[in-house]
RNA sequence: GGUCUGUUCGUCUAGGGGUUAGGACACCAGAUUUUCAUUCUGGUAACACGGGUUCGAUUCCCGUACAGACUACCA
């Protein structure tokens, strides 16, 4: 019969009975993806909704997976999302300082007081020592060799080497780590909030590293230690954190911090469309969709991925569609502010299983929120737009554009690349369209069209179609059989938003110039 | 391999012992638009499988399958 640790859900089993404090806490070791965008924001709401306190902490305890430009990044990105943070880097805080580097001296302690009380043991195996224990593990059928409470006792550490050598070894600089006594049966168990209870017997917990041969934590450690010390009241965070739960769960039982240990609640990853595996920052650019909030350039590889922000997508549209990765309001509103989500988020309605990344559902979102933008706001985005292009534009045109545009696009650049022909003449005709509708009749109507408006003195959308609808009527045909080869001829193309409005907005002489070119140039192709 | 987690339309999901299994995205069709897009209307499409329990199971239980995560002095 094993003695069992029954450890149940810490007292602060609901919400509000404690302050509500999150943390955020990547490790910038590249940039920062969009999981773990949905992971902050998770935890944002939660405390936003609470009156809650969200803490930013860089978990930089791995020196060579150190890379520099990241933390910043992690910043910006969810500056960019509209996730503020309350307290850590870059920041500041009574807990201070939220950088784990930083936090180096205080970890020491902690390791220390679970070796005294033997739940921690110094071990002072080699690298090589370490692969030859694994490999004569393996030549003996163990399909996956770990040091635990039954090889410890074969390997050169603090619970089989005598006292004194341990003094010597220590006092002679040997590099050692300090590694997690687990015990030998025990059943751990945690109330996830979302997933429930879990149970783990403790013989399949291997006994991982605490402190590091260069003085640094691991994440086991240094995570525990600072959620307790910053007073951490839920842990939300991924899924593939699950598994080393129970771990953590000894690790604040150990240390006599069982009744302060925080909520703890694993979201379900994002996986890949394609079904295979959760995404990962490899996949930036490889699905066809970026899967970093910003543009990011890898400064060892120099690769260069594409953000979310510079693909056209506005935060609020991404905020919307990540909150729905998982969770659901269970009503059928489907658009949700920054605002809404707060009031209404609850990780009870989190769901279990991951969920695959649709890019066409993130679409749709950008659609929505830009379609609500008044066109003074989206004349804006065309005008940055056409900045690039060297193209100026008065302020009323470019209202008129983006009112005839607003209907047709999805990202804000759309209004530049697809309304081009509202600023530049085509120079060529879409050959499809042209091989169907311009023939002689077209030309010669198109001809008579041209005249007729060039003898107008004034000149707008229902005045070039009164004009059409006279010219045709004359010649005896209806407008249904030439506007085709009109559009074609003022935009080259064979669809676009209302003709007569286009030709409003560029203009009677800019009509009367781009009917002559058509006219010379589409002649020469037919005939 | 082991441990853990999961499984409702193609995708995100609602629901939950008796429902025509609901919504959204995508897709398809029709209407509108002289075009395309929009908009509107409609449509195709799902409870992984096998055993229980039950009068009845997609819903509860147990298995199986499949999927994913984890299994580093990485986080």
């Amino acid at each position: 019969m094993p003695n069992s640790i029954y450890i149940c859900s810490p007292k602060n089993e609901f919400t509000g009975m404690r302050e509500v404090r999150v943390r955020f806490a990547p490790s910038p070791t590249g940039a920062l993806h969009i999981g773990g965008v949905r992971t902050a924001l998770y935890n944002y709401l939660l405390a936003r909704q609470n009156k809650g306190t969200m803490i930013l902490r860089i978990e930089d305890t791995d020196q060579a997976r150190y890379v520099p430009g990241a933390e910043e990044y992690i910043i910006k990105s969810l500056e960019w999302v509209g996730i503020k943070i309350d307290e850590g880097v870059g920041v500041g805080g009574p807990y201070a300082p939220y950088r784990q580097s930083e936090r180096k001296s205080m970890y020491l302690q902690y390791a220390q007081k679970l070796v005294d009380e033997g739940n921690a043991y110094y071990a002072f195996d080699t690298e090589q020592e370490l692969d030859a224990m694994r490999d004569s593990l393996k030549a003996a059928g163990v399909a996956l060799p770990q040091y635990n409470s039954i090889t410890r006792s074969q390997m050169r550490n603090s619970l089989t080497l005598l006292e004194d050598e341990v003094k010597s070894l220590l006092e002679a600089k040997t590099p050692y780590v300090i590694r997690l006594k687990v015990p030998r049966k025990e059943e751990v168990r945690l109330n996830d909030m979302i997933r429930g209870w879990v149970m783990v017997h403790s013989s399949q917990i291997d006994d991982k590293v605490l402190m590091k041969s260069d003085g640094m934590p691991t994440y086991h450690l240094a995570n525990v230690v600072d959620d307790y010390l910053m007073k951490i009241s839920h842990v939300i965070r991924g899924e593939e954190w699950l598994p080393s739960a129970p771990l953590h769960v000894l690790l604040y039982k150990f240390l006599g911090w069982e009744s302060d240990m925080p909520q703890f609640a694993h979201l379900p990853l994002l996986l890949k469309p394609t079904g295979d595996g959760k995404l990962s920052k490899r996949d930036a650019d490889q699905m066809g969709f970026p899967i970093f909030p910003l543009d990011w350039v890898d400064p060892v590889k120099n690769e260069k991925a594409t953000g979310f922000r510079e693909a056209g997508y506005l935060p609020e549209a991404l905020v919307n569609f990540l909150a729905f990765l998982g969770w659901n309001p269970g009503t059928t509103q489907e658009i949700f502010s920054m605002d809404d989500l707060i009031a209404a988020f609850s990780v009870e309605r989190i769901g279990k299983a991951g969920a695959k990344f649709d890019i066409h559902k993130a679409q749709w979102f950008n659609q929505q929120y830009l379609r609500a933008k008044s066109n003074e706001e989206l004349a804006h985005y065309l005008q940055d737009s056409l900045k690039e292009e060297n193209i100026s534009c008065a302020p009323d045109k470019a209202l008129k554009v983006v009112s005839i545009m607003k209907e047709r696009v999805t990202f804000p650049k759309d209004f530049w690349e697809q309304g081009r022909f509202l600023f530049v003449a085509p120079t060529t005709f879409d050959e499809s369209v042209a091989a169907k509708k311009w023939n002689e009749e077209s030309a010669r109507v198109i001809g008579a069209y041209q005249e007729a408006v060039a003898s107008l003195t004034s000149f707008d959308a229902n005045i070039a179609k009164s004009t059409l609808e006279i010219v045709t009527s004359n010649l005896g045909i209806t407008i249904g059989k030439i506007l085709q080869s009109l559009r074609l001829s003022i935009t080259g193309a064979g669809m676009g938003p209302d003709l007569m409005m286009i030709m409003e907005i560029i203009g009677k002489d800019e009509v009367v110039k781009r009917l002559d070119y058509a006219l010379k140039t589409l002649r020469v192709k037919v005939s």
